[in-house]
DNA sequence: CAGAAAAAATAACATAGGTTAAGAAAAGCG
DNA sequence: CGCTTTTCTTAACCTATGTTATTTTTTCTG
């Protein structure tokens, strides 16, 4: 079933009884895009979580020359959302797209409140993804920083090391904040 | 009193009866520390989420050269600590410190994790300051790649408006990675 | 399978920001 | 208040990474 993947994640943090676990999935809806299909625009309000079942997905952001700078990657067990435009449900800046065929459960923003004054616990589950995201985000901004482009690459696989191999270099230099060209260049020297 | 800061800040998220402040107030410690008294060092576990009431305080990593990296500076009314230690009470990189003399108040893990039990709308709490910080990081994630220094020096005042001119310039380009030298250069272009 | 489109490789040249060094100004401290 | 330490400025030179352009290779799609 669709679900299971997402309720064995929870499960790790959180007990669930089989009610709970009912009114927690008819919360959700599932979705299914294709490859390069966008799930959220530039400008546009992010109504829903994503958990990713199938595929794989990406959050990016598109600045004034056209070069993308991607903030996320989201393979199989990963949830992925434009966070600041969820929180405040105001327009955001993210671009959200498929990088393969995905499966998906969506939870709207609005679900997801009445989830957490039903079910407080789900205030458990959502700090403790939120801590572990915000450590995360808090290495990034030090090693975009302070290491080299090849640091960074290294750090790259370590992160995603099922992605490593199956990305194109234009998405991993895209994620590390170099040209494709000097990707190229720097996996060749 | 040393408290009301923090329960005015709490209070903007989740109500508190008069006896939650107080199980609350007495999981909490004073702590006076000096300029340059440092908190935390790498290698050192963090015990403590640290909330600043006065004076100023800073987290940075230190790298094989000697140059710091500062991830965050927190003014009156900001929580600092080593996120990644004090979740997994692990060994962490961070180093915190003091940029004036400063008055903080502190809550252990463990009295965290009581909180918690006790009182589950902390998890509440936490999680939308969770949440928040990790946009803060996101954004600061992308700031760093897409950025030119000036750039991110705008981004720096927009962030601490408080504390544009009174730190020094070196602090400043520790905080958008570049060196005083450049900072300098930049500044009198 | 063929043609088109996208990705990757390579190379010459350009630039943002780093390095080193030295002096000037400011801040800390006895 | 004067001495010491730290910070700031300036400038010449250096390097990692970007830019532009071209060719080759791979992937997509009918």
């Amino acid at each position: 079933m669709n679900h299971d993947l997402l309720l064995a994640n929870i499960a790790k943090h959180i007990q669930l009884d089989e009610d709970e676990k009912q009114r927690f999935c008819a919360y959700l809806q599932v979705k299914k895009v294709k490859k390069k299909q966008h799930l959220l625009l530039e400008g546009g309000v992010n109504r829903f979580a994503m958990f990713v079942v199938s595929g794989c997905l990406r959050s990016y952001h598109l600045d004034e020359n056209g070069f993308q700078y991607i903030q996320q990657f989201a393979p199989e067990g990963w949830w992925i959302g434009d966070m600041y435009s969820l929180i405040t449900q105001e327009p955001g800046h993210l671009y959200i797209d498929a990088l393969t065929d995905a499966e998906l459960l969506l939870i709207s923003k609005v679900n997801l409140e009445k989830l957490y004054k039903e079910i407080p616990k789900f205030n458990f589950y959502f700090r403790i993804l939120a801590e572990r995201s915000l450590v995360s985000y808090q290495e990034r901004s030090m090693e975009n920083l302070r290491l080299s482009a090849k640091e960074r690459y290294g750090k790259f696989c370590l992160r995603y090391p099922t992605l490593t191999d199956l990305l194109s270099q234009k998405q991993i230099a895209a994620y590390i904040g170099v040209t494709p060209e000097f990707l190229s260049k720097m996996l060749h020297a």
